[in-house]
RNA sequence: GGCGCGGUACCCAAGUGGUAAGGGAGAGGUCUGCAAAACCUUUAUGCGCCGGUUCGAUCCCGGCCCGCGCCUCCA
């Protein structure tokens, strides 16, 4: 099955896959490590884990490249406000952000490489343009691209910027650029700067050069496809085809995917508007990882997404729905054989699920037959009518589902200790919902105590004591199901 | 101003030129010591509004209204 994924380059719908015959070459622009990221990043960064997967389900190796931007502006700014080298100060922020995405089911691209480690590489890249007379070096010590180099740009954005006039949009800062859209390749540094002594000089590289020299230096100058959020369409990603296709005379990557932005309360996210998010103010409230991945992940990514706390408790209840479902599949006892009916419905729920997301990943379209097929079952069952087989074929189909939504295999509760733990060190537990507190003080070990006293009671007929603990339990976040298979219990 | 996206039931949301997936919430019922879980029933003659094309439009075309995004650092 091949994935047809809507190409930003072509405005169309293609298939995608490796153009080497091998691997799928992919590179995602991923986090500039200044600070914790926040759900708008993380919606991005799992539509490209649902890219990945896909592929990777469909049998299409995948050599995945994102990159870290440990150097910049923000960077020098806030390090140097903290008293910090810049080293020490994204490497904490890099390891929340790998912390983030592992709480996330977010899947470790093959390669992570840092901007600060391929300094040579993109002077190298910059030494390349400068003989193709495609970049200058002004007074100051700055490299700057020529965009006249390059008629084709704007090609990715659609933008037509034969019409900006040079020099209206000039700033005191550039007043020595060759023309206002020229876009700078490597900043000279300033007086007390971080900065790298090099043959083009002292400084350090612009953020656009970075992209095209790490994805040419792990995918080779021509490449299957580039992603990123929509922001970075114009000017980033236009800057790298520009930089890139340049240096090469090659088609840089062949297929672009932007992933839209998210909307919170119906409202661009932002500090000002106090709807900005980070994952662990979620954690905090006591929202669970999965939910926060489903509900991220269940408007296809060229849609814009409305991010709300009402979503959040829904895409909890759908979750428990599908691992109620999978625990009455796993626990239960089923007689050996099949229901032809039941085959034929696993089948199709597959092939309908594989349907959807090779479709452009439509992710809201795939859940639809894996729910069908959740109902369809459970009625199987309590008619007596679901074999062992069934069990299996069932299984399989959540397997595949969830080797691409990562939601029901319940990771949740090391997200939230971790959360929990942090807030401990960065004196946040004043955001600490109290019921999560008290959720996780109680033990699995001391649950199952409670949950057997509970059955002995009952056999006694004490009801009274066995509703008090089933309360207490309930208080507690905990939920006790009485079934023909015996009694189970799951945290809320 | 330029480029682009969306307006589908109480909420989220898919979708197709031939008559509306799925999830969540609500209501009623079955089951249960009571619950929970599960299942059944139930909620759009209708898909922003007005025209047009068509045998037929939510889906195509035109206009209008509303919301949103990008165009500057930004996922």
């Amino acid at each position: 099955m091949t994935l047809r994924l809507f190409n930003t380059l072509t405005g169309q719908v293609e298939p995608l896959t490796p153009s080497d015959g091998q691997a799928l070459r992919m590179y995602s622009c991923g986090p500039t490590v200044y600070d914790y990221g926040h759900i708008g990043n993380f919606r991005t960064f799992v539509h490209v884990d649902v890219l990945r997967r896909f592929l990777r389900l469909t049998g299409t190796p995948v050599r995945h490249v994102m990159n870290i931007t440990d150097v910049d502006d923000r960077i020098i700014r806030n390090a140097a406000q903290a008293g910090m080298s810049i080293g020490a100060y994204t490497a904490q922020y890099e390891h929340a952000f790998l912390e983030d995405m592992a709480a996330l089911q977010i899947e470790r691209p093959e390669e992570i490489p840092h901007a600060t480690e391929h300094i040579a590489r993109m002077v190298e890249l910059v030494e390349r343009l400068a003989r193709a007379k495609a970049a200058y070096k002004t007074e100051a010590g700055s490299w700057y691209f020529r965009l006249a180099a390059f008629p084709e740009y704007g090609k990715l954005s659609k933008k037509d910027l034969s019409g900006i006039e040079d020099g209206a949009r000039v700033d005191v800062d550039e007043y020595d650029k060759d023309s206002a859209r020229d876009f700078a390749v490597w900043k000279a540094a300033k007086p007390g700067e971080t900065a790298w002594e090099t043959a083009i000089g002292r400084g350090r590289p612009g953020w656009h050069l970075e992209c095209s020299a790490m994805s040419m230096e792990y995918l080779g100058e021509s490449f299957d496809l580039h992603a990123g959020g929509e922001d970075l369409m114009f000017p980033h990603h236009e800057n790298e085809i520009a930089q890139s296709e340049t240096a090469t005379g090659k088609p840089f990557a062949r297929h672009w995917m932007h992933v839209r932005f998210l909307l919170v309360e119906g409202r661009k996210m932002a500090k000002s508007e106090g709807n900005f998010f980070t994952l662990r103010d979620l954690l905090l409230k006591g929202y669970k990882a999965s939910a926060i991945r489903l509900a991220l992940m269940s408007v296809p990514y060229r849609h814009q997404l409305n991010f709300t706390f009402d979503g959040l408790t829904e895409a909890t209840n759908a979750i428990d729905r599908l691992r109620t479902f999978h625990r009455r599949l796993t626990t239960g006892g089923y007689a050996p054989g099949e229901n032809p009916e039941m085959q034929e419905l696993a089948r199709k729920a597959h092939s309908d699920y594989m349907e959807a997301l090779a479709s452009d990943l439509n992710t809201a379209e795939a859940r639809a037959p894996i729910f069908d097929l959740v109902r369809a079952a459970n009625t199987a069952m309590d008619q007596g009518q679901f074999g062992a087989g069934d069990r299996d074929s069932i299984l399989r189909v959540l397997a595949d589902f969830d080797a691409v939504f990562a939601v029901i295999r319940d990771d949740d509760a090391e997200p939230t200790r971790r959360a929990l733990a942090w807030a401990e060190q960065a004196g946040r537990m004043d955001d600490v919902a109290p019921e999560l507190r008290e959720r996780l003080a109680l033990s699995d070990e001391a649950i199952e105590a409670l949950v057997g006293e509970r059955t002995s009671a009952k056999q006694e007929r004490n009801f009274a004591r066995a509703d008090q603990i089933r309360n207490e339990l309930a208080a507690k976040g905990v939920v006790i199901e009485d079934s023909k298979d015996g009694v189970r219990w799951k945290r809320k």
